[in-house]
DNA sequence: AATGAATGAGGGTTCATTCAT
DNA sequence: GATGAATGAACCCTCATTCAT
């Protein structure tokens, strides 16, 4: 990759950068095209040259997310920590994805491109679906989870908690039930048990 | 309240009753005054004489909304029912509120009045909270409930649970995994114990 | 109608009087609906809540320009004025519309129109070509047209005649040749021959 | 000229041929310069070293075609055919012209350079007057043309008929009616009158 | 000479809100 | 009190044109 196409992925990077930034903070339709152009530092023209169009922009915004998701999970995964860690890691740690995702922005995309065969769920099951399985294997070899629980079930309960605890307001809310929340998603709200003749 | 006023008070709600509807099925951001007004057969200026503002509407509504679900709340908590069938029919059931709740309109109502002292929190903790927990204590006492978990802690996991379930895509996807989600939910996913001498 | 209805109407065909103006002046791309607001001294939006787009507008300003110009020529065809002069009023008499019609209109509409069965040739032949039916009709019966010459091809020739000259700078050139014209039109280039025995 | 030139020569040529097609196909106000530039496989500054502006090049690419349509006249003209066939090829061979012209672009030279001292019409007449004087000498002699009508008569009257039949949709309903027309044109609307004696 | 990248100006359209009746 | 009519501001997008290489 020559020197101008380098420039030309980074000023691509600094749109998404920008566009990413905004789309969290505010949602997406609050975002104007011309607020991104301001962020990124160029003309709103600039961005129809590399994004056909706002439609466009918001999906290339959505899988430059994602594999920025994805990067992080990998590294967690394969990360030399126990179990419990990674997933408290997984489910409680911020910075893995530089900011939260705000809902809108999965709705959007859910809504506009479901038509589309469910395209942004297959992205995501390629991308990050991968490592989760990894890492259930690992927990249920360890004991830590119940070996009669579904993938499905299991995928859905930690992409919860981490989607929802990922919200601005409710994180900060949330912060000093960290433990009893890590409690409640090993033990269940009934609690630890004694194990037989333990 | 003569005739008068009830007439006008039924405007009134059939105004809240179409822009709820409206705002549920697309977001706050996408519908337009308009589209209720039409929705509501009045006039776009008659919301305004009800409502100074599509922001005080929409504050309107959702103080309506939470009315609405908190009712529906009571009957659950105060019903005969064994307290598991109770937290499944929290968590599970969408007919308790006449729709899911669009999540813009949640986000919308966090954001626009985080300047105004957490009104809509103090609202929600005032008419939702007490019913969680009268919940709480009988689940509780009746060992379904670790004794040492805070009541802050198990209301936020409820919470997530029966928000995160109410999306409309998410739903359909959860439905055959209600057993197992009901499973962790209680004893976490590492599964039943075997309780002592049991 | 009571005053508010015909307000409205007025409106509108102040509205309709400035897009006409403008689409035969400038054509129909060059003229933006700004620019025809501010002639018809209404704001933009206005013109958005009585014609649903541009498009619309472009429709509506034709049936109103087709509506204006067959009423015209009823006038002349049922005046009391010899054949041929009523041939010359039609082909050369500009004031029987207010103003030539610009080229691009017409194309416009038959371009954007073609896919809907003709629809502007439906209209058209409704209102204005009754009117020629009645004026050849005479002119066959006091033997000013060949009655072996079909309807189809007089009428395609008159309104030849008359558009182009409808054009303004043709017009200009055209006027010291009105006698020739008319010469040519009723003899031919090959000019008056004289009849047998005349 | 040597390579160089002729390469650039040929390049001018190729944008000028891309923007009469597409010109001619949509109209000028609808062709953007960045469609001309695909169409002939050349940047957009390219077409801006050789144009100056998009006005110039429309200008010159109505010389280009005027160059081109004379040429046509020209073989017509001296070609070996009876005058009455002549006249029917000039005015119904739409092949004479790669395509028809559409009329927008005529309108807009006509426009953009009225201030410009007519100097399209200049143009126009030194191109392609001389030929069709020659030509209407010719239908005088031969007694197809009444030598009492001007040249300006009987020229106005070819040039209309001819570019109002380019036109693609009144081709089409024409066709059928290409004898007639003929007939209308030599002998006027009255018909073919008897010649004394004959 | 040729081009990819960038842009100011402007176009059609929608929306929350106000005016006038 | 209720409404039809009107609007300023903003939005997405396109275009002719220029900059930088």
């Amino acid at each position: 990759m020559d020197g101008f196409q380098r420039r030309k992925e980074q000023k691509k990077r600094n749109i998404l950068d920008a566009a990413l930034t905004l789309f969290m903070e505010y949602g997406i339709s609050k975002v104007s095209i011309s607020e991104i152009a301001k962020e990124a530092n160029v003309s709103q023209v600039t961005i129809y040259n590399y994004f056909e169009s706002k439609h466009q922009l918001i999906h290339d915004v959505f899988i430059y997310y994602v594999d920025k998701a994805s990067s992080d999970f990998e590294k967690i995964v394969y990360s030399d920590t126990p179990f419990p860690d990674k997933i408290k890691k997984i489910i409680f740690n911020k910075k893995e994805v530089a900011k939260q995702i705000n809902e809108e922005f999965y709705q959007y995309l859910m809504k506009e491109y479901s038509t589309e065969g469910n395209y942004i769920e297959k992205i995501y099951v390629e991308k990050a679906v991968p490592y989760f399985t990894v890492l259930f294997k690992e927990g249920k070899e360890q004991g830590f989870i119940d070996p009669n629980l579904s993938e499905e079930a299991i995928l859905f309960y930690v992409q919860m908690l981490k989607d929802y605890i990922q919200k601005e307001d409710v994180y900060q809310k949330i912060l000093p039930l960290t433990e009893e929340i890590t409690n409640i998603f090993f033990y269940g709200i009934i609690g630890k048990q004694k194990k037989d003749k333990e």
